[in-house]
DNA sequence: CTTGACCTTCCACTGTACTGGAAGGTCCAT
DNA sequence: ATGGACCTTCCAGTACAGTGGAAGGTCAAG
């Protein structure tokens, strides 16, 4: 499988693919005599795996370390679960950073609907903000 | 007020300042006579702006855009509106991938808590992701 | 008169996940 | 033999908001 049919496969690009291998999240592919990379089957589940760690909302380089203890031959389990507990602190932490910022906005979209011009002193840029 | 005195003053650094001005965030200083920068008490007022600018979750670019219309003589009220509506609308939408990621991190954090290793078949990478 | 704190400019780099483009090689059909 | 689709490498750039460091100038205190 050369590396156009299997962005195609996974729904991505090739030059996102020769990221990964540069990137050390793809193994690198086999060559067929012209040079081009040749690939199995599995590169397909590889490639699902790290679409799947994203949409996990993991980096690339969390991935990367799962990837790497998977090669070590290593059960990644627990290293999985905490990196799994880890981003769902961060989550948290995120949301209700994002919830506060939420209602700060919102109240000061409010203010602003009433407009004052009036009010808009010279020595400060906004009134709203 | 030279530049130190001026980062200090408002929690910033003077390297975040320098490259404010190149930014076109703060106006040109003064220089005395040794090339320094020379600050007047406004630019604290207007660092103030941009952290505030900064707090309500606005880019350097948004900020600068209200800096620029207030420095054309106009009062930006109706321009921050737009911007602030704009900016709800993107936290919502961003809360709410948060909220369906902390869900599905969560459900996964509860599959890896029960580990059964012996399940881990060796043609995947991780049973959990 | 020297030390140290402070200032200047300029260039390059950080992290994240790619993306764009140039220059050139390969393969298959017409 | 030629056109087009595909592949190769390498270099550089994107957005964002700074940060790091080198080489050198300025100023007040001791």
């Amino acid at each position: 499988m050369r590396i156009g049919q299997l962005a195609e496969a996974t729904g991505t690009t090739t030059k996102t693919l020769r990221f990964y291998e540069e990137s050390g999240l793809l193994p690198p592919a086999e060559r067929l005599a012209s040079g081009y990379r040749d690939y199995t089957e599995d590169a397909v589940g590889r490639i699902g795996f790290i679409h799947r760690g994203q949409a996990a909302g993991l980096t690339l380089a969390q991935i990367r370390q799962i990837l790497e203890i998977r090669e070590h031959g290593q059960t990644p389990c627990s290293h999985v679960q905490g990196l799994l507990g880890q981003r769902l602190g961060e989550l948290d932490a995120q949301i209700s950073e994002l919830l506060a910022l939420r209602e700060t906005i919102s109240q000061l979209h409010e203010k602003a609907s009433k407009p004052e011009p009036d009010s808009c002193s010279a020595d400060q840029v906004c009134r709203y903000i």
